[in-house]
DNA sequence: TCATTTTCGTTCATAAATATTCAAATTTAT
DNA sequence: ATAAATTTGAATATTTATGAACGAAAATGA
């Protein structure tokens, strides 16, 4: 007789595998009875590690535990994380308050902070959060209503908890910079936010890789004279679509 | 007679390396009886070393495994699921605001609340609101300085935060609950927020497995007349280590 | 639709594993 | 060295896992 987990572990392996298979299957495979094995499935589906369907049982693939997928695959993912490094080598130090706005960019900076000692982060990002604790960073959160897609939290009581602070430098992530210099973003909540973060630094820095340069969006929440914008490197026809006087780093990649 | 943490050491290593094993198998590798590999599981468990299964033990280090499989290798964990299914079946409504405390325990329901239509949860664990913004779940987080072993925000904005919002349900995690009934956690900060949490809620539930059951920390928030208790099926020395007059939830697995 | 077949849930007896208790042995503290 | 505390192994009580039996529910096919 085989111990009752490795059995179990036996049937989520095969239910995986196949994706679909019946209790008879299940049986010849663990050499026991039908009662047995429908004890097993009622059991692990309560634990959610199978799906059971009439005649036998079914594999649910749940990633829905993980952290995000749309962190770990996203566009110019390279370019984000060389303006990352360089945001930080260049701008965080040490004993810094710092804020970390929610967004993918801006997440790629928290591993190398490590590097430098005694940062705080403060964020608005849920992610950005739990990277930054796993790094052994301590950590500041803002709370609120988060948006189910950027995972940031919004609304009057982050912008108080933000106002509430003063932070030596802001990052924050953009969607668009139009011609005029206008910081935008699709949603006017996360932009309150954003002009809170800047207003509360003593430096306010933009991370935008080149995507979001030309770009125009619904929420505008601030101009480009009042922060340092970090990119990388542009071609001519990108800047000609921002204004003259720029205050630009471009990171060499 | 070979030295007690020898022999614990001695079962580590075999647990590990057999990834499942049966209780003769330590015997036989020990040349002790059953009920000192019985003792030295269940101490081992406590301490996170292995997990006991029926018939023996099992390895909880396993490098292939994924972020929602380390979770599983909680201790209690499976208690732990029973638990939080209960209490969303029963006390969970469509269309309430609920606060779920950060918390291993409490971070279980969050799965079984999709069922459950039109759902606020509000939280101060990060874990627990990645997981619910993943079931796409509303979810409201409270914001502070964030814990780095139990990853809750804590502090006097999140009490204010909290003590702005009313809740149909709080549900609350505890490191222990001695003899008179002291709801206990070792962090006196977190004790202030589960304070609030549970001043602030209609109705307040606090879920623990039996391990939690008779132990004592440092912090006391409240206490068990003023909350349900919801919890697995106790033994007759832990319903003695508990006030007579106990409101409790028992969890039938 | 209705009858047939298959699958499912429940119950029960049995066997295996676990928990509990207690006395003896061992270790630790004074 | 002696008492107190801890650890151990065996005995016994309790809990859990299992397989078979049987009626209920669901799928199948005419």
């Amino acid at each position: 007789m085989m111990l009752t987990q490795k059995r179990r572990n036996l049937i989520e392996r095969y239910v995986n595998q196949h994706e679909l298979c019946r209790v008879n299957e299940l049986c010849k495979l663990t050499s026991t009875s039908e009662s047995t094995i429908r004890r097993d499935l009622i059991q692990m589906e309560n634990q959610g590690l199978i799906k059971r369907v009439h005649g036998g049982a079914q594999s649910v693939k749940n990633f829905s535990r993980d952290v995000s997928q749309h962190i770990r695959f996203n566009i110019n993912h390279d370019a984000k994380i060389a303006i990352a490094r360089y945001a930080v080598q260049k701008f965080v130090h040490a004993g810094d308050y710092i804020f970390i706005d929610a967004g993918t960019t801006t997440y790629e900076m928290v591993p190398f902070i490590t590097k430098i000692p005694h940062v705080t982060i403060i964020t608005n990002g849920i992610e950005t959060a739990l990277c930054s604790l796993n790094h052994g960073i301590e950590t500041l959160l803002i709370g609120g209503k988060v948006k189910d897609d950027t995972h940031a939290a919004v609304g009057q009581s982050a912008l108080e908890q933000i106002k509430a602070m003063n932070f030596a430098a802001s990052f924050v992530g953009v969607n668009g910079i139009d011609y005029n210099g206008n910081l935008t973003t699709p949603d006017p909540e996360e932009a309150a936010i954003k002009k809170a973060e800047i207003t509360q630094a003593g430096h306010a820095y933009v991370l935008a890789d080149t995507s979001k340069i030309g770009e125009r969006n619904f929420a505008v929440f601030d101009n480009i004279k009042d922060v340092v914008v970090v990119t990388n490197r542009l071609n001519l026809s990108q800047k000609k679509a921002l204004p003259a006087k720029v205050n630009l780093e471009e990171v060499q990649e």
